[in-house]
DNA sequence: AGTGCATAGTGAAATTTTTAACAATCACCG
DNA sequence: CGGTGATTGTTAAAAATTTCACTATGCACT
């Protein structure tokens, strides 16, 4: 019998149930129903007995010598996580990236709903993009209490980045997203995610350099 | 005495080091010229013990009762990560996202040179981009191989993040970082990097979820 | 030169995470 | 309606990673 366990969940696992989502939806699509946690492991690149394991944080979502049951699966994943539901989202920074979150739907499909974009640059308040117009960040704290907001992403430049965090600290945020390669401080009731897709520039180069060391080209 | 090491060094280090280039780089500008591991360990949220073993892969590049020279330091991960030469870098998908990486210069300031970028899309053929002519993606192979292109980058939608995969891969590319959120599958001596912003809008919800549970809110 | 002080480097301990192994259980079949 | 095969959930072992505690060493000041 499962008992909902009060264990710390690794952050590892979180990140890996997210692999799972995503590769459970492109099954859906391809109207598989069932796949077992050795499949779904070869298809994420983890071991099978990790797959089960990471479940059983969160209940008991398969059914023994069967496998799991793709959509229903998926739904538990994603209740597990919080997203069954929308989360009311801004973003900080209308350049060249938020330009790129605003006009991509994949947010809005996941439950991430933009409702608000702020900069700091007078040429760009106002402007429309994706249907929503750009405001002007000094009203941002405002807005976001207004708005019920909850999750801020922040597209400004790096030196910009601590500036645009007290803003949705202020407006009350409770998550925020960086995407700029800058370490940002905030109070431990807020939870930052780092996106720094540098660090995985430097991985490849890394690994490239260390196989080349070993004699594998 | 420090005799180089074999072992294997932990994914999660390289990336630490990655995020202690970036700190490094901030004091500099700062004008900061020594730094102590628990001061750095306090900016980049991690143990001093943490970054002293980090390092101790690597080398000894700090003076005991000192600290860390901070120019110094950050050349010597910058080399240890194989980052002080330049790498030559193509794009594959050149839409809202390809073209926010084209404009941005960060790239390159940190060694990574886009020398080409490709679509398959007949529109954007031939279009410039921050002074890049974009390329009919069938010849992508023969155009990597005769620039010495190492790393492809991957900014497709996640249906054809494989397919672009498979090209780089035929034009002898020995690392990719794939922007589509999408598992591709590429020989052992290929590197894949997955830079996966969705993962982390989940983990922020999650954490979010967590605390109001437990009633932090 | 010697002393004190600060901090890096390092081996061992603690902790966390992953993997392996297996008992439990479900569907199916004769 | 019990046996069979498959696959989960779970416990135990192994491996990896992080943190601790301590030693070694360089610098500044006397
Ligand atoms: N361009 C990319 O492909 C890419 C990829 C990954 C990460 N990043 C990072 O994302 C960030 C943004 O990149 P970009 O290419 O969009 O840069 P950008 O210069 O095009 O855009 C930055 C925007 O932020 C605005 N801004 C500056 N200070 C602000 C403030 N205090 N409040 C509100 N808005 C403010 C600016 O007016 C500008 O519109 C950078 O930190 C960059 O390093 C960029
Ligand atoms: N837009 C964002 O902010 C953002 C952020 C993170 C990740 N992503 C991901 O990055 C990818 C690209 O996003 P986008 O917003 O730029 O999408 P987009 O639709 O604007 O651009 C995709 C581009 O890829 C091209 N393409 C398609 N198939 C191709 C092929 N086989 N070879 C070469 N080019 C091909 C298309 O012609 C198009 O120009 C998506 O997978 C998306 O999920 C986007």
């Amino acid at each position: 019998m499962h008992y909902l366990k009060f264990e710390r969940i690794p952050r590892a696992t979180i990140s890996r149930l997210a692999v799972y989502v995503q590769e459970l939806e492109v099954m859906e699509q391809q109207g598989l129903k069932v796949i077992s946690s050795e499949k779904l492991a070869h298809l994420c690149g983890v071991n099978p007995s990790q797959i089960r394991k990471d479940l059983a944080y969160f209940g008991e979502f398969g059914v023994r010598g069967v496998g799991y049951y793709v959509h229903e699966l998926r739904g538990a994943i994603r209740q597990s996580l919080g997203l069954d539901r929308n989360w009311n989202v801004v973003l900080v920074g209308v350049g060249n990236l938020g330009r790129a979150l605003l006009r991509h739907n994949m947010l809005r499909k996941r439950g991430f709903v933009i409702v608000a974009a702020f900069d700091c640059d007078p040429f760009k308040i106002g402007e429309e993009i994706a249907g929503l117009e750009v405001n002007c960040s000094s009203k941002l704290p405002e807005s976001t209490q207004e708005m019920n907001v909850e999750i801020g992403v922040i597209t400004t430049p790096p030196e910009r980045a601590q500036r645009a965090a007290n803003y949705l600290i202020e407006g009350g945020i409770k998550g925020i997203v960086n995407f700029a390669p800058a370490r940002i401080t905030a109070p431990d009731y807020v939870s930052v995610e780092y996106v720094d897709f540098i660090h995985h520039m430097f991985s490849v180069a890394f690994n490239i350099t260390q196989k080349q060391i070993k004699g594998l080209f």
